[in-house]
DNA sequence: CTGAAAGCGCTTACAG
DNA sequence: CTGAAAGCGCTTACAG
């Protein structure tokens, strides 16, 4: 499309057309002043002949205020974050806020870049959906006065608590290891991507700390644990084939729904039965729980609750109220075909 | 985060605790202009020690440019638009400018909030990744003088073509019946989300077209278009039963790869065997094609090059190139397990 | 190599 | 009910 010849109006040219002052025409359109109804009509009907749109950096320069906040996310192509970010848009939207997506594919100079400019850009907030890869940006963050609030991590800076909501991952991991206990399984394992970050190494301690609560000895469990991070169905495919050289495992625990589907694409390949020679269950709860064959025994989080727990938590800190500056969500367990056994 | 108590540092405050003119700190961050080294040395370290950003904002209404581009989507949570998202970013960012993201549920009361939103933010141009719901809008953003690209759309308004990408949506379908009817697909059907927007409309237009090409006559075809807009897999469920009743079907074409997944998730409910019994091919390749049971032949359409293009073409509109206003891709065929019949 | 000054397009006390 | 004027935090010719 073509840029139009004609000039961009502003709104002294509104002003100049409509034979009042500026101030007058910021009046009308910010509702600031009881201007008369026979003026009001005049500028509106000048700023629909011109086109005229508001200059939102010059109003925000002016105010010292933007009503954006940033959100960052790992990424936009899983159907967990995907939730997250819809839930959050609205909410913040509901508030009178536009919100930035940014991101960062887990890569630690895009967090860097992305956090700058939306600094730069005067957010009002940003709203991290996971532990940062770089530890040290939130410092950077608190350095410069910065609203923040984290989703899925636990930070402190300089002695002082970034405020946090997080999901219960200890308990999560004690759920599913419930359930495997529960459905008879003797030989189980527990699958993931490498523990780089908080919540991965809680489920882990979960883990750990339910073998114990249901008696599992040592030469019942075996770890799977990838060392290096790539994509997730990909890790669990190679997982997969691991799992199947052990030939006497009853049920596996995945850390996240996606590497759960790689392991079974991975069996279904070998012809293994799902629940019945082996048992898998996911962490998560994402859409495609409920599509795969077999729909997905996994943990559930609260992904909206999360989301809103979050925003309401930000919108504190800038509105400097002083709430609790941590929140913890407990999973749940969801009972799906891959581990209920039909014998 | 609590807000620190020190104010935001302004290039004023850099200027003069490093005993300089605003102009000379204004030049060693642009690199405007030949500083000395010693000043150049004596300006950064009052930048770092008063953690001094600059307000991008003020830069950008001096300066009218803010290297920022609109980027409209409908649905983040589709792996479709994940993946040009993720391309149209990283190509963007290579240019040198930040994308904004708004997602707009085909909510035409959010598009035109965005699109506003965009526009007073001063976006140097919008990239639109689907057809707008409210074709209006074009209009609107013609007569404001916004630089637009459009892709899987096709608009003229006021007689000038809104500049776009398409992929040959009519070849799609032939490309998807050539295959059923390769494999012995007697009776076919077409199962389709309603035809709200071009991309859909041309898919069953090629599907008409081939049809007659093929030799399948009307008793052999059937269509299932629903005519409510909801969730896809839902949608597919939902035809998925329909095309049960009719049980001499030996192919389904579905529109979009989730309806297909919505289908299958059916039709496995109900012991039906794919493809021996009934054959499946969708329309977009997304990720989840591989992953599905089985895995599903589809009509790949080629996202990094559709986004690439995209980018391409809005650049070139920004800097007044008279480059192609339109380009039009080819998408394939790609055969995986849900057409490879055993027998 | 460095600085004084105008100006980007708005808002907002304040005066009348 | 309306307007004159200062100022938000930068950039950029221009002068020296």
């Amino acid at each position: 499309m073509k840029i139009k010849s004609s000039k961009k109006a502003k709104m002294v040219d509104v002003a100049k057309l409509a034979g009042v002052s500026q101030a007058t025409v910021s009046h009308v359109i910010n509702e600031s002043a009881p201007i008369s109804e026979e003026v009001t009509e005049r500028v509106q009907k000048v700023i629909k002949e011109l086109n005229y749109v508001p200059n939102a950096l010059a109003k925000w320069l002016k105010q010292n205020k933007t009503n954006t906040i940033g959100l960052l996310i790992p990424d936009i192509d899983s159907g967990y974050y995907a939730e997250i970010v819809k839930e959050v848009e609205s909410t913040l939207r509901e508030r009178g806020f536009i919100t930035f997506l940014c991101n960062t594919f887990y890569d630690s100079n895009l967090e860097k870049l992305y956090i700058k400019a939306l600094i730069q850009q005067s957010v009002e907030g940003i709203l991290i959906c996971y532990g940062l890869v770089n530890k040290n940006v939130y410092k950077e963050i608190y350095n410069l006065g910065i609203n923040l609030v984290v989703l899925d991590d636990k930070e402190v800076v300089k002695g002082v608590q970034v405020p946090s909501v997080e999901v219960n991952n200890i308990n999560g991991s004690l759920l599913a290891i419930k359930h495997i206990y529960n459905i008879g399984a003797k030989k189980i394992c527990f699958a993931s991507e490498p523990l780089f970050n908080r919540a991965l190494k809680l489920r882990y301690e979960g883990f750990k700390k339910a073998i114990q609560e249901y008696g599992y000895k040592d030469s019942d469990v075996t770890l799977y644990i990838e060392n290096n991070q790539y994509n997730k169905i990909e890790m669990g495919y190679n997982i997969g084939s691991q799992i199947l050289l052990d030939s006497n495992t009853d049920a596996v625990f995945a850390s996240s729904d996606n590497l759960a589907f790689g392991i079974i694409k991975r069996f279904r390949e070998h012809g293994v039965n799902i629940p019945d020679d082996i048992a898998i269950i996911g962490y998560d709860d994402i859409p495609l729980c409920k599509i795969i064959t077999p729909t997905l025994t996994t943990i559930s989080q609260p992904k909206k609750l999360i989301a809103k727990k979050g925003v309401e938590m930000l919108l504190d800190v800038i509105n400097g109220e002083s709430s609790n500056l941590y929140f913890m969500i407990e999973p749940s367990l969801i009972i799906r075909e891959s581990t209920m056994k039909r014998a």
